[in-house]
DNA sequence: ATAGCGCCCTGGTGGC
DNA sequence: TGCCACCAGGGCGCTA
């Protein structure tokens, strides 16, 4: 399930083979898999072709893949892709028939194709003109607001943008995530992870992760949020930090779907303390690891280093 | 505003 | 062996 470690994965995989190669042809096979615009997949081959990809961004879960004229020119669009739960973005030879469960195909001046495959078709594939993001741009691409022409106050989204991307929370390495996670947990009276898994508060965190930190931290998952201090929160988000970073340098969890951008699996799945691992011996204390449904989601952690509320 | 829940979608799995 | 109910879950839309 590609959570944020998964889709920098893939935007770092991706990059150098994606980073000044021009599109050639746009081949849709599943119009619902484009979801901007909607139920228009010509529109997105019209605004593709003919364009030359610059290095990708991430914002999120959501992985920014901008385009210019020509290579090193400002960004003119942006094709905006969400993986969900089993969608994956791969650069792939040309000339080989489709694999199953293919839904996108652009075909790359370097007789190479980018394609989405997507099992479960959950995943989305948007495009935006390049000023239309402004401030998102910026965040995801480094790419200043002012070269995608974006107006003084960032830009609004437009209607036709799926809603989560117009309320992303702030990266959990930035500065000022801490702040955001503290005020958001003291705020809420839902489980600590809802508010780990609401992407308003930060973006990124899935499933895995927030059990794993959870877990990390000493944190029941059905904590109440409020219950807990400005100290433990602190703890959380350190906890947080620390495998997230630690399954970039992984390159992700592979657990079911989960592959790169040239396919290849992560190693994250080892190192994974509860997640996917009910019944068996907790790795700080023996102690055989629970599951339960807490915020409408599998979760997983150990009854004694997590006491429950 | 917030919390909770059902829905989407398909393949793999476990039970009988 | 074969069949099928069930599970995985991110985001979103709906309800209370």
């Amino acid at each position: 399930m590609p959570e944020l470690p998964e889709v920098e994965t893939v935007r770092r995989t991706l990059a150098p083979r994606l980073a000044g190669r021009r599109v050639q042809a746009v081949a849709v096979a599943a119009a619902d898999a484009v979801g901007r615009p909607a139920g228009d997949p010509e529109a997105l081959a019209r605004g593709l072709r003919g364009l030359v990809f610059l290095p990708p961004g991430r914002r999120g879960k959501y992985l920014f893949l901008p385009l210019a004229e020509g290579a090193g020119g400002p960004p003119r669009r942006v094709l905006v892709v969400h993986l969900r739960m089993t969608g994956r973005l791969q650069v792939c030879p040309g000339g080989q028939p489709p694999e199953p469960h293919t839904h996108v195909r652009l075909a790359l001046d370097d007789g190479r194709e980018l394609r989405f495959r997507d099992v479960r078709r959950f995943g989305r594939l948007y495009l935006f003109r390049a000023h239309e993001l402004g401030r998102l741009l910026a965040e995801a691409c480094g790419i200043p607001a002012a070269a995608a022409g974006a107006g003084e106050d960032g830009g609004r989204l437009p209607a036709d943008a799926p809603p989560g991307l117009r309320q992303l929370g702030p990266e959990p390495f930035a500065p000022e995530a801490e702040e955001a996670l503290a005020a958001a947990l003291a705020r809420r009276r839902a489980p600590v992870k809802a508010v780990l898994l609401d992407q308003r508060v930060l973006a990124g965190v899935g499933n895995i992760y927030a059990d794993e930190a959870l877990h990390r931290a000493g944190i029941h998952p059905a904590t109440p949020a409020a219950a807990l201090g400005r100290s433990q929160a602190r703890d959380l988000l350190a906890a947080l930090r620390q495998v997230l970073a630690e399954a970039v340098a992984a390159g992700g969890t592979s657990v079911r779907d989960y592959v790169d951008g040239q396919g290849r699996p992560g190693a994250m799945q080892e190192r994974l303390r509860v997640y996917g691992r009910a019944g068996r011996p907790c790795p700080a204390c023996g102690t055989p690891v629970a599951k339960a449904t807490v915020a409408g989601r599998g979760s997983h952690f150990c009854p004694r280093c997590q006491p429950p509320p």
